[in-house]
RNA sequence: GCCCCCAUCGUCUAGAGGCCUAGGACGCCACCCUUUCAAGGUGGAGAUCACCGGUUCGAAUCCGGUUGGGGGCACCA
């Protein structure tokens, strides 16, 4: 095989999708397995929907998954790299310019002058009809009379490449063979906008060549489009790479996965604390596997281990149950240091939105690692768990404050104790080696069950049922903070009777 | 409507003619561990391999058809 160069080309119409960031991947893993290039290129020729914001969310997303591009645009504060740039379709302009006039040169394409209005007209018709949607090449054979005229009426013209008859066919890296007929695919195509931007189809083929990209590995969805491409590589004397079509990524009603009935902005998956081990780990396996049992691997495993043989030719339905899991497998696997690292920003944004006083220091957060790292299936969940902790008081719901075998009375007489025992473990003493003993002999002379008085001190202290271990907690919360707070359940309990 | 693609437990998948009385994982259930929640361990339920027909001594695996699903068919990408 000779070089492999592959590419992953976003287009800055909306913030990075669950989808572009897999066929990201999977181009990434490609070219690490083959010690190819992995390119990065801008389609932003939709000048209406591009924004540079989208831009920055993309390249940021790609950047924070791990997902390097050996050559690509210069963003900020980082220059192009790559010597097949520029990188950004709008800069390369004059290329597609180029292209469309040799194209136009040779006949293979042809100025259009029907309007939008016409072609939706037309379109309508066929669709009424029950015939598919085709455009009819009514400007296919113009004299240069009539184009004049059209001219002299202030049409501006689009550009149409001409669509030959004949079977086009490939061989396609995961799906094998495939033929369409070119009569299937809508007739003469635009490739060069009235007002002179290309199109798509046109971009694509012309940088793709360019770039001598090798293996085009892209989505489904472009399969069917596949021949409009290979005939424009043919018209312009290109090498044709070669095709991988991966599997789409479903929405649970196995529809492509949309904005719409899923979540789908990687943003948004990693400000709810998923990894980007957990989250490559997921993705890669999306439509992929290793062919063994194998299922946790980080970006190198998966890397050496990469082929297109074990890509899966049905559509994966996103399972976030699974991908929960496997983020938890990464978070168990983190270095406590790393952990802090990684917990910070989600403790920040607890203390934004108010539901904590104050941002812990990492070495308060390092000491707590042992209670909560199996505990996190994501990050953002950092706050359920600790938030308690760092909060002046807390919500205490005076139902909870009464275990399900014990009635209020019981409860009351249980804190009171409990309060008791506590406090009579010294400061200097207070380590949950110390607290264990003097609460569990509580329980066993008054008959509790152990379980039930934990269960009161442990609602009483943090407002929550489910909680680190008890003992931990009370010694993290301190000997002063711990009894105020058996004070202030009693209280509330007391108040509630 | 036309064209193309696809089809193994609810979900992600293993499976390249006999190793399959179909394996693993998530989820679910039970038990163990246990102060709660997790984590971990053990076990379980869960797939007539969409259906029909062929090829073969033998088919989840090969071929044909049917059905179902999906995708594409823009002066969007």
């Amino acid at each position: 095989m000779t070089d492999v160069r592959v590419r992953i080309a976003p287009s800055p119409t909306g913030p990075l999708h669950i989808g572009t960031a897999r066929t990201a991947l999977f181009n990434y893993l490609y070219a690490r397995h083959h010690g190819g290039t992995f390119v990065l290129r801008l389609e932003d020729t939709d000048v209406a929907r591009s924004s540079t914001a989208y831009e920055q969310d993309i390249l940021d997303g790609l950047h924070w998954l791990g997902l390097t591009w050996d050559e690509g645009p210069g963003v900020a504060g980082e220059a192009a790299r790559g010597g097949y740039g520029p990188y950004r379709q709008m800069e390369r302009l004059d290329r597609y310019r180029a292209a469309a006039d040799r194209l136009l040169a040779e006949d293979r394409a042809y100025p259009c002058y029907c309007t939008k209005e016409e072609l939706d007209a037309e379109r309508a018709r066929l669709e009424a009809a029950r015939l598919p949607p085709r455009y009819s090449g009514r400007c296919a054979d113009l004299t240069p009379a009539e184009r004049a005229a059209f001219e002299a009426d202030g049409r501006r013209p689009a550009l149409r490449f001409r669509i030959e008859p004949g079977l086009v066919a490939f061989d396609d890296l995961v799906r094998g063979r495939v033929e369409i007929d070119a009569s299937a695919l809508g007739g003469d195509m635009v490739i060069l906008r009235a007002d002179g931007t290309p199109l798509y189809h046109f971009t694509v083929v012309v940088d793709d060549a360019a770039m001598r990209i090798s293996h085009v590995i892209r989505g489904e969805d472009h399969l069917s489009n596949t021949p409009k491409h290979i005939l424009l590589f043919r018209a312009l004397g290109e090498a044709i790479p070669a095709f991988a079509h991966l599997p789409l990524i479903l929405n649970p009603d196995r529809t492509k996965m949309s904005k719409r009935k899923s979540q789908t902005a990687i943003g948004d998956y990693i400000a709810q604390g998923f990894t980007r081990e957990g989250l490559v780990n997921y993705l890669a396996l999306l439509g992929w596997s290793t062919g063994t049992e194998e299922e946790v691997l980080s970006l190198d495993e998966i890397a050496s281990r990469f082929d297109l043989d074990h890509v899966q030719k049905g559509g994966a339905v996103f399972d976030r149950e699974r991908l929960e899991w496997l983020n938890g497998q990464w978070i168990r696997r983190l270095e406590p240091v790393e952990l802090v690292d990684r917990l910070r920003p989600f403790l920040a944004a607890e203390v934004a939105a108010g539901r904590i006083d104050r941002q812990p220091t990492d070495d308060e957060v390092l000491t707590l690692v042992p209670l909560i790292q199996e505990r996190l299936p994501v990050l953002g969940a950092v706050g359920e768990l600790i938030g308690f902790l760092f909060r002046e008081r807390v919500e205490l719901d005076p139902a909870l404050l009464v275990p399900k075998r014990w009635d209020a009375a019981t409860a009351l007489q249980g804190l009171a104790a409990a309060r008791e025992a506590i406090g009579a473990v010294g400061p200097v003493r207070f380590e949950a080696d110390e607290l264990e003993p003097p609460l569990r002999a509580l329980a066993e002379a008054r008959g509790w069950k152990a379980g039930d008085l934990f269960m009161a001190i442990r609602v009483a202290v943090t407002g929550r049922t489910a909680a680190p271990p008890l003992f931990d907690t009370l010694v993290a919360l301190g000997r002063d903070r711990a009894l105020a707070r058996l004070d202030a359940a009693i209280e509330v309990l007391a108040a509630a009777a």
